[in-house]
RNA sequence: GCGCCCUUCGUCUAUCGGUUAGGACGACAGCCUUUCACGUUGUAAAGACGGGUUCGACUCCCGUAGGGCGCACCA
């Protein structure tokens, strides 16, 4: 039992491992997480595995990885449901003990029956209650039962919730849920009442879907007169087209978004902006979500998931995380991007030390760790350079020639650095009567390869004399 | 079919009866410029529809339409 003056928030994350954290739940996380820091409690993760059939270990990795990646932690351990099955056994067996809960002797197949008749009466497809008050001396030999909570018929449930506001749900339109399975196993409405009020959850933050559920969980929790927690439902997470998420729209597992390139802090932004709102802010540190954020802001209205803007917030957090600690993410990264295991592979102190100066070039033009990778390219690259499209016209078109007039100066510069490089360069254009702009796009295919990349001086410098004099000669 | 929920620019949203309905992304146009970006200036862009209530509705109520979720011996 919970103390009855200023207990502790205790909010949890509760997914079932049958797949990757998908984006949904990555916010459901989220959003308690950060109401758990902001109320000074704690989150607590329990993994709903009582459906055996479904649930894989790989699941469970995922999710952990998948939370741990975007900096969602939880107090304690993991705990599984099904670990916890006895007690829900426990329980329901007190249900029926009391009166409150009846055994069902109606087969699967007696199930199907019911509910297509009822469909073709157009009539709610609900248990018909036959069992309800039933003598069990009657039931069928053989058959194991199930067992059903006796549900209040009369009357209606009210769910005070932070987000909905009152739902009010007619009792006539929630029927005698199982609560333990014939084999003996509890189902997922008695485990999560069992589990929450066990752990002393005083705050469940979920999805909208578990509205109705809500209803019937708040009758376990009166039948067995516990404290009702606290509730929030919030909206769920739609794609572009403002259907069901599919894997095109976003419902993906968060480790697909980590291979994507994008930063766990612009994640958790975008995420945290997507039905919460905190007056026009919309770029905010973790730090200042967790001061922040409250449910009383949280809409009740589904979301569009939109990868144009996450995309700019998360270019936003690219170019404003520090060199060194946006190359220790970067390098971090490389594992999980396509294709970044072989560059991570060529990585070197001597690279680390060219990525490191590149960077501040590198990231004002990344709006991905992906785009980033790409645009590292003529670091990795090996002489001689192969020529896209557009540099190999450049070169034909008299960038041979500019280069050509160049290199005796370029030669003669005794400090290689970008300043010094950039006015060697200037004078010569001036001298020359050239644009610069003549000059850089052939110093620019000839040293990358490609007719965009990072300020021309920077790149020479990055290179270093020897290194970028070669790529020059290689190409006359 | 039954129940519940939702509806402000293309998208995310602010507004908690009185605003020229604000911001952000995206779009478009300009500036900056060695490319690409960044940055910057500006433009277009919204209260689903119909009734009420009120001196006054985006805001409150009812209805309609559209959308979502739920209705398993899944979670």
């Amino acid at each position: 039992m919970s103390s009855p003056v200023s207990s502790p928030v205790i909010t949890r994350f509760a997914p079932s491992p049958t797949g990757y954290l998908h984006i949904g739940g990555a916010r459901t996380a989220l959003f308690n997480w950060a109401y758990a820091r902001r109320m000074g409690g704690k989150m607590l993760l329990r993994i709903e595995d009582t459906d055996r059939e479904r649930s894989t270990a790989g699941a469970i990795d995922a999710i952990l990885e998948g939370l741990t990646w975007l900096g969602l932690d939880w107090a304690g351990e993991a705990v599984s449901q099904y670990g916890r099955v006895e007690r829900h056994r426990e329980i329901a067996e007190q249900l029926l003990a009391q009166g409150k809960a009846y055994r069902c002797y109606c087969s699967p197949a007696d199930l199907d029956a019911m509910r297509a008749k009822a469909e073709a009466e157009k009539r709610p497809i609900r248990y018909d209650g036959t069992w309800r008050d039933r003598d069990p001396a009657g039931a069928p030999a053989g058959v194991r039962p199930a067992i059903r909570f006796r549900a209040p018929q009369e009357g209606e449930t009210a769910i005070e919730d932070a987000v909905q506001g009152r739902v009010v749900i007619p009792n006539k339109d929630l029927d005698d849920l199982i609560i333990l399975r014939s084999d003996g196993n509890p189902t997922y409405n008695l485990s999560v009442v069992v589990d929450d009020h066990d752990m002393c959850v005083t705050h469940i933050i979920r999805g909208v879907d578990h509205l109705t559920n809500a209803a019937r969980q708040m009758q376990i929790y009166r039948a067995m007169g516990w404290r009702v927690p606290h509730m929030s439902h919030i909206p769920l997470i739609h794609g572009a087209d403002g259907a069901k998420l599919s894997k095109r729209h976003g419902a993906l597992g968060v480790e697909a978004y980590r291979a994507m390139g994008y930063l766990p802090g612009a994640m958790r932004n975008y995420l945290a902006r997507l039905g919460w709102s905190h007056g026009d802010d919309e770029i905010f540190a973790t730090d200042q979500l967790v001061e922040w954020f409250n449910l009383e802001q949280i809409g009740r209205s589904a979301a569009r998931f939109d990868f144009a803007k996450l995309e700019n917030l998360n270019g936003h957090y690219i170019r404003h995380t520090p060199d060194a600690e946006l190359l220790a993410q970067f390098i971090d990264f490389l594992p999980h991007a396509e294709g970044g295991k072989s560059l991570l592979a060529q990585v070197d102190d001597a690279m680390m030390a060219k990525l490191l100066r590149a960077m501040p070039g590198l990231k004002e033009r990344a709006k991905t760790l992906v785009e980033l990778m790409k645009n590292t390219g003529f670091l990795f690259a090996v002489r001689p350079l192969a020529l896209d499209d557009k540099a190999a016209l450049i070169l034909k078109d008299g960038g041979r020639e500019a280069i050509a007039g160049l290199i005796p100066g370029l030669e003669t510069t005794e400090d290689w650095t970008a300043l010094a490089l950039e006015t060697a360069v200037k004078a010569h254009a001036e001298a020359q009567g050239l644009k610069l702009g003549k000059l850089a796009q052939p110093l620019r295919a000839a040293l990358t390869g490609t007719s965009t990349s990072p300020g021309i001086f920077d790149v020479l410098e990055v290179l270093g004399r020897e290194e970028a004099l070669r790529r020059l000669r290689d190409v006359l």
